[in-house]
RNA sequence: GGCGAGGUAGCUCAGCUGGUUAGAGCGCAUGAUUCAUAAUCAUGAGGUCGACGGUUCAAGCCCGUCUCUCGCUACCA
């Protein structure tokens, strides 16, 4: 095991397009910060990087959409997040922002190297050019007609209906959703960096020389270098961004990808003049934390910059979380499915470690998890309420009771009381475990087990029942729990900040190192303590119902909102109707098209002819249901080969708002070959 | 269709390079207890380890086939 020198820990930027929710908090910056809190009581050199990624075409969508400036959207939820950040007592030692003037200084510098060394390849490629406000045009701010489900709202980057990935020039009567107008295909020039090029040495890197990596992660890592590497392009036209720093690329910004993970020297170059060591020197341990769907980027495309910069170190370790969920769903921002940061801080106030706790219980850490208002209530209530804070409670109260608030001298410990000794350290000894291996689940529960080690103690040597004839032994019982109840002080802070504070000022100690804890002498002989006041309140039916209420509006709202109907096509004329030779015809054979996921082979009776055609409904037909149904075909299409079959012409479906389609067929039996008009 | 991750008690999860009666927390039941926010402590019930087949003296762990969930990817009217 390599003795490291300092830590750089990073957590992903979150996009200023939008406020934060669990999800987020659950994935990446709960693991992140109890990580960094324990090194820093551990007195190690660490610095928790952060900061919101402001750049990218969403951001100016929303800008368009809402009449403003990028520049006001991001200023708007980058204080959002930051401070449901700093309430959460999330500790970033610096959480900056990609719009500064520190980032496009070394997000320039850093291409510009890149760019001199030759590391990039430059390709000229068409684009869609709005004529009208004189600008290449971002696949997002194309619509048109998706070429496979004739949703006319795809954007040019993927179609939100069937959910393909496109590329703008394949959409039918494209848009721009600047101008309104028809946009031109223009050459234009682009940077690219060809990752097939690291793909070598990416494969060794993670494969074989980080075997201990999560297997979710190295598994994603694994399918992306087995489907093969192919150049990425690191600039985009736009105007929103940090300007590429060659001449002759007026009107591009670094495509944010490309920018975004750059944030994160940036903002330690902001935080402090020795950003160097954190960066690039061997003994410094960087690790990134993120969720699953920035994989690729933090284990394949940042360190193949890295690499190609050359002076950098690469990532040790990138303990990705999979995803969280909410009551059963997926959470969603447009469908404002969410628990959102800033409303539980104003819902239940003085309660984020109830928050912590639960998201960390139940963090994503091999799979994906649900986040349930039940179990949150449980986890106060019946832990947090019950063990932790009950045996504070009952330790303190008792102090007040036998020894008027004042520690009680240690007496003479029994066997008892050298187990409870050796039980802490070997607890602890694991929670250090399991935090250094990135399982802070099992860390936290560990760290339940103390206090339960504390009430189980009590319990045994019931004090309450012997005062009247050992109250020396007491004094010995109480001041262990007291010791037990210091130890928890210093080893929830990671975990339970606000907790860890509340504790200090209950007990009227400080935290300890982390070295010194489980000595037995968090506390002195003799020094007072506050009157008991609760670390936890019992979270009441009605608060948890209130909460459930809520989703469940916002669940009947999002099944009224009827899906949006395909709006109206352009007039068209009689005589362009009648182009089309649309047929009744029988389905007389129907197969599945190998290795394809929705495709049906059939043969049908066209009335003028018996032909095969392929139609990709095998999600919603078997060929069993289908054959000798009668169907409407569209029979003078042009025949499109389709996965190696000639398709000649295509069955017509009814196509719900959701997707899903539906043969039409005549109401009653009609002859093959009769005419649709 | 390809690839990746996952499917272990009601819930959330552990189970190391295969080895005695498969574990923990919460929940549940019973008992004890009253210092404590009806909190705590003890005991117990509860699992054909997704399904089937195979390798082995021995499989939750290895191999094969299938199935379900999530993600990436391909194809797609």
């Amino acid at each position: 095991m390599k003795n490291w020198k300092r830590y750089t820990v990073t957590s992903a930027l979150p996009y200023a397009n939008g406020p934060l929710h669990i999800g987020h908090l659950a994935g990446v910056y709960i693991p992140a910060d109890i990580y960094v809190r324990y090194l820093r009581k551990r007195g190690k050199d660490v610095i928790f990087i952060g900061g919101s990624d402001e750049h990218g075409v969403p951001i100016t969508i929303k800008a368009r959409n809402e009449g403003i400036s990028p520049k006001e959207v991001v200023d708007r939820y980058h204080t959002i997040i930051k401070e449901s950040f700093e309430k959460l007592g999330i500790s970033f030692d610096i959480y900056s922002r990609t719009t500064n003037k520190t980032h496009y200084e070394t997000a320039s510098d850093f291409f510009k190297k890149l760019h001199r060394n030759g590391n990039f390849i430059e390709k000229t490629t068409e684009q869609y050019f709005d004529t009208e406000a004189n600008q290449f045009l971002a696949d997002r701010y194309i619509t048109g007609t998706c070429p496979h489900c004739s949703n006319e709202k795809a954007y040019g980057d993927q179609c939100e209906s069937c959910g393909t990935s496109l590329n703008a020039t394949d959409l039918i009567n494209p848009k721009s959703t600047i101008s309104g107008s028809k946009p031109v295909l223009k050459e234009t020039s682009h940077w690219f960096l060809p990752l097939d090029k690291y793909e070598q040495f990416l494969r060794n890197w993670i494969l074989d020389e980080h075997k201990e990596w999560k297997t979710n992660v190295s598994g994603q890592c694994k399918s992306w270098l087995d489907m093969g590497l192919q150049p990425r392009a690191v600039s985009r036209d736009l105007d929103w961004g940090v300007p590429v720093p060659v001449s002759g690329a007026e009107g591009k910004v670094l495509y944010v990808w490309f920018d975004a993970p750059i944030g994160y020297i940036s903002a330690t170059k902001e935080l402090t003049k020795d950003w160097e060591r954190y960066w690039k020197d061997e003994d410094s341990r960087l690790i990134h934390f993120i969720g699953k769907d920035n994989i690729v980027f933090h284990c394949i495309v940042f360190p193949s910059m890295l690499k190609a910069e050359g002076s950098f170190i690469l990532p040790d370790n990138v303990p990705a979380n999979e995803f969280l969920n909410l009551e059963g769903d997926k959470i969603s921002t447009s469908r404002n499915w969410a628990v959102w940061l800033h409303e539980y801080l104003d819902d239940f106030p003085g309660k984020q470690d109830v928050l912590r706790y639960t998201l960390c219980a139940n963090m994503p850490e091999t799979k994906d998890n649900d986040f349930t208002w039940k179990d949150f209530q449980a986890r106060n209530n019946n832990e947090l309420v019950a063990i932790l804070g009950n045996f504070v409670n009952r330790t303190v109260v008792l102090t007040h009771k036998y020894f008027e608030g004042k520690v009680p001298p240690k007496g003479t410990p029994g066997d008892y009381e050298r187990e409870v000794e050796k039980t802490i350290l070997s607890l602890k000894t694991d929670i250090e475990q399991s935090i250094e291996n990135f399982r802070f689940r099992e860390a936290q529960k560990t760290l339940m087990d103390i206090a339960r080690l504390g009430n189980k103690y009590l319990a045994d040597c019931e004090p309450w029942k012997i005062y009247n004839n050992e109250p020396a032994k007491v004094g010995t019982v109480l001041y262990y729990s007291l010791q037990i109840a210091g130890a928890l002080t210093t080893l929830c802070e990671p975990f339970l900040p606000f907790t860890s504070q509340k504790l200090q000022k209950l007990l009227n100690v400080q935290t300890q190192k982390w070295e010194e804890v489980g000595n037995i002498s968090a506390l002195n002989e003799g020094q007072a303590i506050e009157t008991a006041f609760l670390l936890f309140e019992k979270i009441e039916d009605a608060e948890i119902e209130r909460q459930v209420q809520k989703l469940l509006a916002t669940k009947k709202q999002n099944e009224q909102i009827s899906l949006p109907v395909t709006p109206a096509k352009p007039e068209i004329t009689y005589d362009d109707f009648m182009k089309m030779d649309i047929r009744i015809g029988t389905v007389l054979e129907a197969g599945r098209v190998p290795k394809t996921q929705k495709l049906l082979k059939l043969k049908v009776d066209t009335g003028l002819d018996i032909r095969t055609l392929i139609s990709g409904i095998a999600e919603y037909y078997t060929p069993e249901s289908i054959i000798g149904k009668q169907v409407c075909i569209l029979a003078n299409l042009q025949p499109r080969n389709i996965k190696g079959t000639e398709s000649k012409g295509m069955i017509l479906m009814a196509e719900g708002p959701d997707g899903v389609l539906k043969l039409v067929s005549p109401a009653e039996l009609s002859a093959n070959g009769s005419l649709v008009k």
